[in-house]
DNA sequence: CTACGAGTTTGAGCGCGCTCTAAGTCAAGA
DNA sequence: TCTTGACTTAGAGCGCGCTCAAACTCGTAG
């Protein structure tokens, strides 16, 4: 597979592909007589999973660790399933966080929807030819 | 409250304070005669949403739009409530694919704790005197 | 009076993760 | 044969969010 086939099938850019590899985190791929890269399908899985990776927060560095190990091969299992175990407990802390701040922004949303409750309700008080056009300033409500 | 005060009770550095002033994210602090900032206690809710905004991944281009929104006070309600309905949105999403990420771990960590299980068992088949090591590194098994 | 420490300003620098440019090579189709 | 376009390399540049440096001013404790 050429390098824009594989990035139009794992969604990276060529330029990407390319920086991935030159850093490591892709194997240096196979090139044809004209220098140009070759790649083995089987590579799509382990892009993937760098995305899962990436997505999740993990730093290039960290990685960078991970690809290593697996380059190594076997007798590192320990050491990957350690990594990933690690980085899971801190995706799971990351989700809390997140799931708190959504509870903060649930009740600052529902004050502003109660702001705009008091402004309908203010509004409907008024005689008809008073009532404010809708997007109109007034009154303060902080 | 001076800012070093305000870097402590905020977790921020005074770097960091002086810059969010400069770029607008925080108002313009009252100085005193020697023209050091002198801050309300109230600024410590503000950067304490302001730290929600940041965790929950908004960045600092949409938390000036919400500053924008609150500095110029009521009549802005609405669309600071959108704002936050649509980060809420995304920050969701994102929780989403956490979680899904977070399954896709869980099945890595699960196959490398199987090939553990099967690197004992073969362990256990061996003669006393060939049991490797703790930490040595065969059979092979990817 | 002096030294210290906490503050001030402007502006440069940094780490991250790409992203793009320049100049060149090569294979295939018109 | 010529052109097109996808590719190659090394290396520069960028957007983000800080982070720090330099040179300075104050207020206070000894």
């Amino acid at each position: 597979m050429k390098i824009g086939e594989l990035a139009k099938r794992s969604g990276l850019t060529a330029h990407t592909i390319r920086y991935y590899e030159r850093i490591g985190l892709l194997p240096y791929a196979d090139r044809d007589r004209s220098s140009r890269r070759d790649f083995d399908a089987s590579i799509l899985a382990w892009i993937e999973f760098l995305g899962r990776l990436k997505t999740t927060g993990m730093p290039i560095r960290d990685m960078l660790l991970y690809a290593d190990l697996r380059d190594r091969g076997s007798g590192t299992e320990a050491e990957r399933r350690a990594l990933l175990e690690r980085h899971r407990e801190s995706v799971r802390a990351h989700v809390d966080e997140l799931n708190a701040c959504l509870l903060v922004l649930d009740t600052k949303i529902g004050g502003y929807a109660e702001t705009e409750q008091r402004m309908k309700d203010y509004d409907a008080t008024l005689p008809e030819r008073r009532r404010k056009p809708v997007g109109a300033r007034s009154p303060r409500t902080g």
